[in-house]
RNA sequence: GCCAGCGUAGCUCAGUGGUAGAGCAGUGUCUUCAUAAGGCAUUUGUCGCAGGUCCGAUCCCUGCCGCUGGCACCA
């Protein structure tokens, strides 16, 4: 049987439009996955929409349109995003889906229940009617009161709901990282979570009443008054989209999850809340996370009153898909923040896709052309090709994709000084019989570029593999035209 | 405030106890197969500031300044 991998992004959050974040993350996680699979093994990437928390519900009445509604619309713009990214999502989870995602919380809560982890205490806390939120002290003004609703008193609620034990898991969690059963990528973020976790760990809160949910939610099994509360069920996505409570065989298979792809900002949440549901419920804990950072838009933190969100969906529309993954990947060191701006994207574009390898395979094509050689004609092979590099091998291996993209980047110079010193130009068209075996070795250097990067710019690279595919190979208009 | 990390050419960054490198941008030149693309050559830096250790520090130590991230029930 094929090696299986499994590898998940996180579920965006479906109150609002997609932006360049989302778009990263997604690109991300569609290279890793189409590596493994290109190497052959049986491979699933899987989001979904994290649809229960009661935002979703808020926005959908700010909108006037009902809470499914809203969500679904929403949901569309994300898949919509992933499928124009050129991204092959296998599987698309969503949080309000009845018929799976609800029994297979339901399943994960009780077993975490019959572990005699969850149990009942009443909270009480400060309560906004305003944000339909509760605060902590030093989340309010000097008054006490919300930044969002000054001049409105909080209410003292008290309230009973269930509470996860996750300070029994403490030691287990520290021990799963340190071992590297559970890997943390990069380092910094797996020192932030161990750090963390020298504190005493406190028990979290995993229910809401029906009223403060309105009705919204995974309903708590065996208690009809209260929902589940977001990070329990949301975390769950990534089990139940591949059959956990509804196909055992299935869920079997690809549990548990080769790689989390997240942003830093929610590394706890995996790092310790997640293992710790699985702990106790029993079941297998991921084997990794890798954490990428956030955009920055011309230097600045994105931020919608700053206005300078930025949609994805413009930018493919005016470069294409390929030239903005090739940005994403080649620019943002994968495990850290990174800076948008169409300067620079603008640049990367001509030096890179134009000048280089847009402009590479369009003279070897030429000189082909010209020569009128035949060669054997080419079927695909990507683990062959990237057994041949071992350090692209590694970098691919270990998602350091700049620096693959630099390697590639650096073979291709390499070829462009050894046109130079070859010269075969100035054999016109017998360069074959001056030059033998040269065109040849040319056009596997083509062939196996384009190999390299089908993980990175698919459609590019299954363009270049199908000019260079046949017996005869001629010049072709240029895909990545310079941009003025 | 506490903890971690960073501060190196115009930009993005790499790097080493022996007085600094790459890519992009700039300049010159060669060349024409190619998308006015490519090759070669080349300018620029008190390696954040101030001390200390050392024969010698950008790399080690201390202090300072600046920046970034983390500091739970928030998705």
């Amino acid at each position: 049987m094929n090696k299986k991998f499994y590898i998940t992004c996180a579920i965006p959050y479906v109150n609002a439009a997609p932006h360049i974040g989302h778009a990263l993350e997604f690109v991300q996680g569609d290279v890793v996955a189409r590596f493994h699979r290109l190497l052959g093994e049986e491979t699933i990437l899987l989001s979904g929409g994290d649809e229960n928390a009661l935002k979703n519900v808020q926005a959908a009445e700010k909108a006037g349109v009902p809470v499914q509604q809203f969500i679904d619309e929403n949901n569309v713009k994300f898949l919509e995003l992933t499928r124009s990214l050129g991204c092959q999502f296998d599987v698309w989870q969503k949080g309000s889906d009845t018929a799976r995602h609800f029994p297979a919380s339901q399943k994960l809560w009780n077993l975490c229940d019959k572990a005699g982890d969850i149990y009942k205490k009443s909270y009480e806390g400060l309560y906004c009617v305003g944000c339909e939120t509760f605060y902590e002290p030093e989340e309010l003004n000097e008054q006490g009161e919300c930044f969002e609703h000054p001049g409105k008193k909080l209410e003292s609620v008290k309230e009973e709901n269930y509470f996860f034990r996750l300070s029994k898991y403490q030691s287990k969690i520290i021990d799963l990282i340190t071992s590297g059963n559970l890997a943390i990528t990069p380092e910094t973020r797996k020192n932030e979570v161990l750090s963390f976790l020298k504190q005493p760990l406190q028990d979290i809160s995993i229910s809401r009443s029906n009223e403060r949910a309105k009705n919204w939610g995974v309903p708590v099994p065996n208690d009809a008054t209260q929902r589940m509360y977001v990070w329990f069920d949301a975390l769950n996505i990534y089990q139940s989209g591949i059959g956990f409570g509804w196909d055992d065989e299935k869920y079997k298979k690809w549990w548990p999850a080769d790689v989390h792809v997240i942003g830093k900002g929610i590394s706890r949440f995996h790092a310790v809340y997640w293992p710790a549901f699985l702990l106790s419920a029993g079941l297998p804990t991921p084997r990794a996370l890798f954490v990428h950072g956030y955009f920055t838009v011309n230097g600045q933190k994105m931020s919608k009153t700053l206005g300078n969100v930025i949609d994805p969906n413009e930018l493919i529309a005016k470069y294409g898909n390929d030239p903005l993954r090739y940005y994403f990947l080649r620019e943002i060191p994968a495990t850290s923040d990174g800076d948008f701006s169409e300067r620079r994207f603008r640049e990367l574009y001509n030096a890179e896709l134009a000048n280089g390898l847009g402009n590479f395979t369009a003279r070897v094509a030429k000189l082909c052309e010209q020569s009128k050689i035949t060669v054997a004609s080419y079927t695909s092979d990507f683990p062959s090709v990237i057994q041949k590099y071992e350090l692209l091998h590694k970098q691919l291996a270990q998602s350091r994709f700049d620096e693959y993209i630099k390697s590639i980047q650096l073979f291709i110079a390499g070829w462009d000084q050894s046109l130079e010193e070859n010269k075969p130009w100035q054999y016109k068209d017998n360069i074959e019989e001056n030059l033998p075996g040269y065109l040849s070795t040319l056009i596997t250097a083509v062939r196996d570029t384009a190999e390299l990067l089908r993980p990175i710019i698919p459609e590019t690279a299954e363009k270049i593999l199908a000019q260079y595919s046949g017996a005869s190979i001629t010049s072709e208009k240029p895909m990545f035209p310079r941009l003025p």
